[in-house]
DNA sequence: AGCACGCCGACT
DNA sequence: GTCGGCGTGCTC
């Protein structure tokens, strides 16, 4: 008889410990299995299995509960090495979380201990040699040669008949098998000559390859190459046998970066990503776990593929938001890296133009390696930049969404045959529906937030929730029909910019028309063979892209990121205009930018239109000092959460109370009510907690979860650690 | 979470 | 006298 820890699916934290199960055969640990649960069909996650000599009955009488049997095993093979089921197991102390969330956070959906959908795996005939011997014929004989070579032969790909086939099959000299085909998702084509390292790209990688388990940063301007860098140091990798993940943020920027890995590697490339199809992750997760590859690259969750023997570890654009995950298992992307290149003995490198605050302090305090790269590649100057000032616009009668200068930019731009990219902050444009008589905002009945508006299937819907209405004609307050959409969708901004450029062709590039999976690449694509003069899209366009013919941009409102109350606004405001900056001028021709802004004094403007990260890194250091902010301390929010309000806030106080008597070396803010207080009629309120170290904190918030997380609470503790927004 | 059990009101 | 409301407790 054998006892088996079992972790069972449930998205809980009073069920994420272990439950024992009976089997009569030994089941190997990392396997799912089914098993009954409290009346319950579930899947479960073996952990351990340990022999005993004693019986049903005698254990039942030892332990005082009845154990189950385990059902069913469902997999051969374990899904997870021990590294990850290590992992998995260090992730949920340290975020103080289910193991079992840490374990789905690891695999592709359809391998989730949830999911009992199968994918199918394709198959194709192929034909190989399985004697040696002769053929009968001329013919045998040279397929027989041909089946002789390296690879596989697929018969629908024979430049045979089927005739010779069958005789040599028939013969006992060559068989016929089905071969697995891997579905392998498409990527986007580049065109990259081979490349020479610059003198201070050779020195980088140099240098970097000298260092053991280290973490070097790489601050390059935008087109300064630092692309070639990773390439050169995974060529390097896999020259001594080890392999490398490659981390990109956004799934926008992927395919460009697989594309160029592929064309370098070939097929020594997986894809990981969340936009994969299940078919697609399934494939390229057994080639991962097989060892079939080297190099991963992807999204936040290709951290945690299943590669071995990994010696470098690369996350572009390190600044990203994206590397934050914020549902359970909340993780920091390069919290994770860290500990699997301590499991590898492996290096890390970060790369940005614009490095967030907090490792940039990091690197030039010596924890990192700080490398730096001034100058584009190809030494053109960054484009020139104007701010223009909204309010004078204002004042001198201009009104609309475009400044004057940009309206005139625009026109000289498309007049010269050349392409334009204008960004548009996407937030406060939802379009929502109000009542002209009474002021009635119409809400969702299930988050503190307003119903948007949408054009295409005329309804009002829910952005966080989901609820969805058909468009109303009454005012749900006074019944009046006087109802008006206010707000300006990026569809809106379109139409204008239509009827002021009436030749131009627009592609925009925003949430509703890059829904499915390949929209990204195909009007990117459409974009980069010109197939449109301007490019309009929300903070997705920022980042990474580059076409050659675009000399112009324009950001339509800078400042809707400063306005929001965040310690992070100003660094994201930055960002965002630096990288954007960076699209313009890229080719052969140079390039001008726009910044249309109320506040065109404020330094993340300023320094963000000239790219000016020196600049912006000492007055945002001072803010941060001065507030007491990251890199000066770390963030720990702690949100309470519950179907009943006074509950929350009773529990809130309480909290805080707790807090203050058994924390020494912090400081609090809250506990407050979120921005969006009820969201799927679940009410949250925060408390920020800045610490500096973390053992008191960790017995403490410990203490809290097992109290209100494990016994019957009214409310439910969430963490969130270096939380990328407090608000 | 989600199922069973249990204790109350309003039905054929 | 029975059906079903949802409050409570437990899950190997």
């Amino acid at each position: 008889m054998y006892i088996v820890s079992v972790l069972i699916e449930h998205g809980i934290n009073r069920l994420s410990q272990p439950f024992s199960y009976l089997s009569k055969k030994e089941v190997v640990k990392g396997v799912r299995v089914r098993v009954i649960f409290n009346h319950q069909k579930l899947i479960g996650y073996s952990l351990k299995c340990q022999y005993t000599s004693l019986s049903a009955k005698e254990l039942a009488l030892r332990d005082g509960f009845r154990y189950n049997y385990i059902q069913e095993v469902i997999d051969e093979k374990p899904l997870l090495n021990d590294e990850l089921v290590a992992l998995s197991e260090s992730m949920s102390k340290l975020y103080i979380t289910s193991q079992i969330v840490c374990l789905q956070a690891m695999l592709p959906k359809t391998l989730k201990p949830k999911t009992v959908k199968t994918v199918t795996i394709k198959y194709q005939k192929a034909a190989r040699v399985i004697r040696i011997g002769e053929g009968k014929t001329k013919t045998q004989n040279a397929l027989y040669q041909y089946l002789s070579t390296p690879g596989t032969h697929f018969i629908k790909d024979l430049p045979f008949s089927s005739s010779p086939l069958n005789g040599l099959v028939e013969q006992g000299l060559v068989e016929i098998y089905d071969q697995e085909i891997k579905r392998q998702p498409q990527i986007a084509k580049v065109k990259q000559d081979c490349v020479v390292l610059t003198k201070s790209q050779q020195d980088i990688v140099n240098q970097i390859l000298e260092k053991k388990e280290r973490i070097s940063l790489i601050h390059g301007v935008t087109g300064s190459g630092k692309t070639e860098i990773y390439l050169a140091l995974t060529k390097n990798m896999i020259s001594k046998g080890k392999n490398v993940i490659m981390l990109v943020p956004e799934i926008a920027l992927t395919p460009m970066m697989v594309a160029i890995f592929k064309q370098r590697f070939g097929d020594d490339v997986a894809i990981f990503h969340s936009r994969l199809s299940e078919g697609e992750r399934y494939d390229e997760y057994r080639r991962i776990a097989n060892g079939e590859v080297h190099i991963v690259v992807g999204a936040r969750s290709a951290i945690f593929a299943p590669l071995k023997n990994i010696g470098l570890i690369i996350l572009d654009e390190e600044h990203d938001a994206s590397y934050k995950q914020e549902s359970a298992p909340r993780y920091t992307t390069l919290t994770i890296a860290k500990m699997r290149a301590l499991y590898h003995h492996a290096n890390i490198v970060l790369g940005s133009a614009t490095p967030s605050v907090e490792s940039y302090a990091r690197a030039l305090k010596g924890v990192y390696d700080l490398y730096e790269l001034p100058e584009r590649i190809n030494k053109k100057p960054l484009p020139a930049y104007t701010i223009v000032d909204m309010a004078n616009e204002a004042k001198a009668k201009h009104y609309g969404l475009m400044s004057r200068l940009m309206e005139e930019r625009l026109k000289t731009t498309l007049a010269k045959g050349e392409q334009a990219i204008l960004l548009l902050n996407k937030r406060g444009y939802a379009s929502f529906v109000k009542c002209e008589d009474c002021g009635e905002v119409v809400k969702c009945p299930h988050c503190d937030v307003t119903l948007t508006y949408h054009k295409n299937d005329d309804s009002l819907k829910c952005h966080y929730c989901g609820f969805s209405i058909p468009m109303i004609t009454q005012c749900p307050h006074c019944h009046s029909t006087m109802l008006k959409k206010i707000g300006i969708g990026t569809q809106r901004i379109e139409e204008e910019l239509q009827k002021k450029f009436k030749d131009a062709k627009v592609i925009r590039y925003d949430y509703d028309t890059t829904r499915n999976k390949n929209d990204h690449m195909r009007l990117l694509e459409a974009f980069k063979k010109q197939e449109g003069n301007i490019l309009l899209g929300t903070q997705m366009i920022a980042k990474g892209l580059d076409f050659e013919n675009v000399t112009f941009v324009g950001v339509l409102n800078a400042d809707l990121t400063l306005a929001i109350p965040d310690y992070r606004s100003s660094e994201r405001t930055f960002q965002l205009l630096a990288q954007v900056g960076g699209r313009s001028g890229r080719g052969e021709k140079s390039g001008t930018v726009v910044i249309q802004t109320y506040n065109p004094t404020h330094y993340a403007i300023v320094d963000g239109a000239k790219a000016d990260y020196q600049h912006f890194y000492k007055k945002e250091m001072e803010f941060r000092k001065m507030a007491y902010y990251p890199p000066y301390c770390h963030l720990v929010a702690l949100s309470i959460q519950g179907k009943n309000d006074k509950n929350v806030e009773k529990a809130a106080n309480d909290i805080r109370q707790y807090l203050d008597a058994h924390l020494q070396h912090v400081r609090m803010l809250g506990p407050a009510k979120l921005t969006i207080f009820k969201m799927q009629d679940i009410y949250r309120m925060r408390i920020i907690i800045k610490y500096r170290k973390s053992d008191e904190l960790y017995q403490v918030l410990n203490q809290l979860d097992h109290y209100y997380n494990h016994k019957n609470g009214k409310v439910t503790l969430v963490y969130d650690f270096h939380p990328y927004t407090t608000i």
